[in-house]
DNA sequence: TAAAAACTAAACTATACGGTCTAGTACTAC
DNA sequence: GTAGTACTAGACCGTATAGTTTAGTTTTTA
């Protein structure tokens, strides 16, 4: 699932740069790898960058601080092999499914399909939450990380988004499909940020349905 | 300019918690604290909360560390008095212009300029961006102060677009002018996200203008 | 002019941090 | 069984932190 090959292929493929393989270590357990990176992730999601400690990471990974520093150069390094693991995760958790979609048919059930696994891969999961939280809180400090992010993510559903309606584009009619998808994606996360990650709820509530059903009528308001 | 008549005001206009109001302190000069508010920005936007010290913070103020405690409790409440004074300079910033705008004539034309200067807020603002960073890194730790910009900011804006909208129904001819509201906000302010604060720029270019007519299509297309 | 208090610089306390090191245990390979 | 190594617990180092205190200076007020 995880072997060094494999993660310095897609290390590659998604044009990251390669951490920790400063020096040829021997046998460093990969299972050990993988606590620390789930004690990080816990922390880190948690607490932020500069406020989680190193000691708490391997306490929670029910490891050893000195296992930490064999595995990771540094906090910093821990940070982004961390960030990278997750940016992965949820490309494939939000792009698995949806390769498998049918996207023939009614493009207004199909567009109102992808909005609605668009805000399911998202609204519930808290964790999700905390991840937009650090991406963004932390861009400042790690923009090559952000712009991990935007590639594996943003960029993805937007291309995927464009493709979309590319391929459909004698029914819809639109003028600029990327643009579209854009708008789109944008006003999507843009909702799922003000609602969950803003705790905007009550503030300014609206109904998922209604916001979909809006944004299909834009799209395609032809078939109203 | 902020008297502590005034800054309680708008305290409760805006629905906040007042703070640092514990004991009836004599005579604390309003210029120390403006600078010490200074001073905290300048820390806080380039740091974030954690990675800010109160000994850096004294400093660029110009101040003593005990002084910066003698008008603020806390590190938290120096926080909290920095964020939510921020939040009522942007809100008067972007909603300042606006209501100055002429809203009558044509709608294409009225839309394009209200997106031009929504961007334009924030665009080449690396101050406003750096604000966002810190608003959503810690939104976690201080969801009051992520409502308190939901209210000021969000809100504000949507509800602007919704009259807007609504008042120009008939030509307009929307079903949901709230949820339209949302679309072209969140549009916008995603663009402003992905590109700016993620870094985005390079990875998916767009010129704001492409968005931007994009937007307006969908919101109005007869007039195309 | 005398008292009060806002302020300063700097020392101070107690705690926590990132990172290293030591000493020793457990496992694996030859 | 011997060597090598992944690992553990915990001490350790230097530095930094939030917040307080002390002693003294400036400003305000009356």
């Amino acid at each position: 699932m995880s072997s060094p090959a494999a993660t310095a292929f897609c290390a590659i493929l998604l044009g990251m740069e390669q951490h920790t393989l400063s020096k040829p270590s021997r046998q460093l357990s990969p299972e050990k790898a993988e606590a620390i990176l789930g004690g990080a992730m816990q922390e880190f999601l948690a607490c932020g960058y500069a406020a989680t400690s190193m000691d708490r990471v391997a306490a929670t990974a029910g490891v050893s601080k000195a296992t930490v520093y064999s595995h990771f150069q540094d906090k910093e390094g821990l940070f982004k092999a961390l960030i990278e693991q997750l940016v992965q995760k949820k490309f494939r958790s939000i792009f698995g499914p949806v390769e498998d979609q049918h996207l023939q048919g009614n493009p207004r059930a199909t567009l109102t399909q992808i909005a609605n696994n668009v805000l399911d891969s998202g609204m519930g999961d808290s964790q999700y939450i905390n991840f937009m939280r650090l991406i963004m809180g932390e861009s400042g400090r790690f923009p090559e990380l952000a712009r991990t992010f935007v590639r594996n993510v943003e960029a993805s559903a937007c291309q995927f988004f464009k493709q979309y309606l590319h391929d459909n584009a004698e029914t819809l009619q639109l003028p600029d499909p990327e643009a579209s998808g854009r708008i789109f994606i944008g006003a999507l996360v843009h909702y799922l940020i003000v609602q969950e990650m803003l705790h905007g709820k009550d503030i300014m509530p609206m109904e998922r349905d209604r916001l979909i059903d809006s944004l299909i009528f834009h799209i395609c308001p032809r078939s109203f």
